[in-house]
DNA sequence: ATTTTTTCCGAATTTTATTCGGAAATATCA
DNA sequence: TGATATTTCCGAATAAAATTCGGAAAAAAT
């Protein structure tokens, strides 16, 4: 199936991108164009993988996540083992993102938990049982400025 | 206003985080509640800002965004004009995320490019362009494994 | 130039969102 | 504790939206 796409298609994209439970009606008005020629094309986004899925943002604090992190992780073994060792990473729940990253540190990791207590826990519990990881730097955020999900979408 | 949590919030954000775009409908059946109970509790955690947005994801790559690199930013000066790097950092639109963090580094950055070249555009139009900025340190990212944006809801 | 494919429309139908009065459950407090 | 206030929920009514589909128009391919 083709992947190019069209300027509505960008149009399309960066309304939902915006707000992803505007309304089909809504996205009709937007680009004046009946309803069902617009779902069509949503649905046809998605087929194609354009769009991934479909989020929302809840803020970490309110569910008591304060803490945010980024941790850079060097394994011990040569590039065959970093494969399995960034599985065993994928799956801790806290872990949002897993970098395989050029240089000589293998990851970089972004982690999210609650507190310097619990990331202190998640370090000793789950990471250490990772074979292979021979060092790990973190770095503490203290305060997000930026934290958007959108790409740019281009004019054309 | 009250920002207390029950269970049923949080089924709801669970189920909303992993798709935005669930109808009340089958939210509700989900919960077994009345639509209109459901969407009263959602207009409140959108009101309380527990829901921040609505956003969907993209596949960068369909739209020509292939390079995600990280930048560490030194800021020349004190914390007083960090804010203001901050800010002006924030206002880049290739760049998604800026983070306030702890050590000598001020600032860590998550960019999006098309490429390498374009990357380096931005480096030298968009961040030479920021005054106190002392020095830049580029991470390229070679391979996403995990992405995603969710966060650990609590059991209760 | 003809055929094939894609895109779009509009109308019909099904499903959903939204509103609102009032019952039930919870919480507040004197 | 008992009375009062507040929150949560339901159900039914109505407004709005999603979805389907046949077929016209436009675009692309041959």
């Amino acid at each position: 199936m083709d992947i190019s796409l069209d300027h509505t298609d960008l149009q399309i994209l960066e309304l939902m991108q915006t707000n992803a439970r505007i309304s089909n009606a809504d996205l009709a008005r937007e680009l004046e164009m009946a309803p069902s020629a617009v779902l069509e094309r949503v649905k046809k986004l998605e087929q194609k993988k354009v769009i991934r899925r479909y989020t929302t943002s809840i803020n970490p604090a309110a569910i008591q996540q304060k803490l945010l992190a980024f941790i850079f992780i060097r394994s011990s073994e040569g590039f065959s083992c970093c494969t399995n060792t960034a599985q065993l990473l994928a799956q801790i729940p806290e872990i949002q993102e897993v970098h395989h990253i050029a240089g000589e540190d293998c990851f970089l990791v972004k982690v999210r938990t609650a507190d310097a207590a619990s990331l202190m826990d998640l370090m000793r519990n789950s990471l250490q049982k990772i074979p292979n990881i021979a060092s790990t730097k973190t770095t503490i955020v203290l305060e997000t400025v930026k934290e958007q999900q959108e790409l740019v979408i281009p004019k054309k």
